[in-house]
DNA sequence: TTTCATGTAACTTACATTATTACATGAAAT
DNA sequence: ATTTCATGTAATAATGTAAGTTACATGAAA
């Protein structure tokens, strides 16, 4: 989504960005309303308004991000229990423990290697492959590269 | 739970282990009933039935059950489709499929390093410093080694 | 003063997981 | 043989979480 809004000239709506992201503008404003606490965003209210880009892409990672977004958790496999008193299930947390925290490490750290300038050069790339010209940075061609594929 | 069943002498019921497990006799079969398929248990019906391991401690890893559970996603943060037209989503998926595929390797490469036997022998540990002693390794234990905690 | 857009709370829907019920199958004890 | 016990499995219900929706307040520009 933010990568959307780099390539828009001004402010997007819930509502388009919500169309672009095929869900519901509340959804949007729920998103956004976390990235803009972290500063990763901004919005005006009123005429002409809507979200914007408050940072560069370069300084943007998606560790950033994930963090603006409340840092959920990483892994889908998780102990049930913070502090049981099943000895064998302490045994287990602990094994488990050591070898979630290496493996959400790493991620996170691979995280703060991905910007967004890194990502939207990679979009630039697949757009000319695509054989589609540079002239059309409007909402329209925005549109067009979502629904241009085969879903 | 296969930690338990290696503990206990003798077959174990659903019951019992959902009592354990402090969830529902039915649940247990279901999950035994894959382990099965993949040979780590073994199961009887009716008078002195239940369930047992199938196959030593030391040649039974995490990763070895998590393939026998059916092999579930690892990682919460994923993507949701699968071969979008939009190309923003395709440069963000392909890197962050990079960043999941490497964490995840690494997660399932400890798990293959961890054995239940490993797991056993950092169980009886954590009983040796608590100050139980090894004479009732019955089924009365295990239920106190379950519920002796602070939950 | 109207229109537009965000800000939020409250509520509803949808989905996946887990739990439960019910009953069939098979094995051992009586 | 028949009863008892335990798994095997399908069908259904309950639960919890995320997503979607509605409603309305707030603020800014036309």
């Amino acid at each position: 989504m933010l990568l959307h809004m780099a390539e828009f000239d001004g402010p997007l709506t819930s509502d388009a960005l919500a169309g672009m992201m095929q869900t519901n503008p509340v959804v949007i404003r729920r998103i956004l309303a976390g990235l803009r606490k972290e500063g990763l965003v901004h919005s005006e209210k009123g005429h002409g308004g809507g979200w914007r880009l408050a940072k560069d892409l370069e300084s943007v990672t998606l560790y950033d991000i994930h963090l603006a977004l409340g840092a959920p958790g990483v892994l889908a496999l998780g102990h049930r229990t913070e502090a049981p008193g099943c000895l064998v299930e302490q045994a287990v947390n602990s094994a488990m423990g050591e070898a979630f925290d290496a493996a959400e490490a790493l991620l996170l750290s691979q995280f703060q290697q991905i910007t967004l300038a890194s990502l939207s050069r990679d979009f630039h790339q697949r757009l000319d492959q695509r054989g589609i010209t540079q002239q059309a940075l409007s909402e329209a061609a925005h549109m067009r590269n979502c629904s241009d594929g085969d879903d």
